[in-house]
DNA sequence: AGAATCTCTTTGATTAGTCAAAGAGCTGTT
DNA sequence: AACAGCTCTTTGACTAATCAAAGAGATTCT
């Protein structure tokens, strides 16, 4: 079973690698998005090649594997799945479910996961509108939603995803409803 | 904030210390109930006495200090409060919260911790009948219940508690009704 | 090209938690 | 009193994850 370090640092893989795929993940990056020196970053890259979780190329930088990628989905699943049910079931401020999340998640059994996801009847998207990725397999992208950069002045639209999970932002947005 | 291994050893001190009170736990007891190798006990409980948890006796034994029972009975009650979570909202089986929660018990805030006993409504007790200790103060002692060995066959009773937690037997009473 | 700079890797040390095995301190028996 | 047998402590070693600081590659700028 990966520790909850590896559970994280291939969750932040995933991450970093959607802003530009096929692109490797800098190593920099990485250890910035983790918040440790580059030389840990290093170490631990290194060790999860040797598990196959990752493919790396010295001072190149590094990509998930195929099984990296189902371990990333995994953890992603759980952290989104739970946000959601921090929001709907328990009642708590989506500015501050991320951070429950980030702990929970590494506490939380496959056998919680399904009573969770049942209850919450197998919703698609995390209280950000974040896709919930399924059990098996990939998630399909949805390319259906438009940036609010582009939206026009006066038109009226739906806001279907904050990207800043800032607690900060997250309460501001609250405030202007 | 403690680590999850230090919170673990002051919950097992303090179910220990509940067999006879007033007495020191061995270290060898304290040992086995932790699955470690007794030299690690040692070592343990030495920085546990360091930082004021418990007071320890050389080749005598060990106890809690007021500081180190207080947060035992913290984690207790983080500990019953989810085991009664899991059954009554997601429905989990009474033989499985025990292992579920041991793992819950160190990854929930003391935020999501209140929602939860709000959401039950503020019980006394755990599925297993087992006193939910209170958020402030030490829990008061119960004694108006009866061991089963002293009931008399013929006699109708109602069971309040179940000792032997582990899943076989737990198990074997749901079938029995 | 040569130097400066930036990024990444290496090396050595540290902390928490653990085990194995050797050693020390009691306790009880003869 | 001497020994045997427990229990407990000590010592040395190991793993996972980390940092600091020195070293190596690659890039960019004159």
């Amino acid at each position: 079973m990966p520790s909850s370090t590896v559970e994280n640092y291939l969750k932040q893989l995933y991450l970093s690698q959607q802003d530009e795929p096929d692109k490797l993940v800098a190593m920099g990056k990485l250890a910035g998005a983790m918040g440790v020196v580059p030389g840990t970053a290093t170490t631990m890259v290194k060790a999860l090649a040797d598990s196959g979780l990752v493919s790396y190329e010295p001072r190149g930088g590094v990509r998930l594997t195929r099984a990296g990628e189902q371990l990333a989905l995994h953890v992603l699943r759980r952290h989104r799945l739970i946000e959601l049910f921090l929001v709907k079931v328990l009642g708590l401020d989506w500015s501050e479910v991320h951070v429950e999340a980030e702990e929970l998640e590494h506490a939380v059994s496959d056998k919680v996961l399904e009573k969770i996801d049942e209850l919450l009847g197998r919703p698609r998207v995390d209280p950000h509108g974040d896709p919930i990725p399924p059990a098996k397999g990939r998630p399909k992208i949805d390319k259906t939603h438009e940036s609010l950069a582009v939206c026009e002045p006066g038109k009226s639209y739906r806001v279907a995803r904050v990207v800043d999970q800032g607690p900060a932002f997250l309460q501001f947005v609250d405030r202007c409803g």
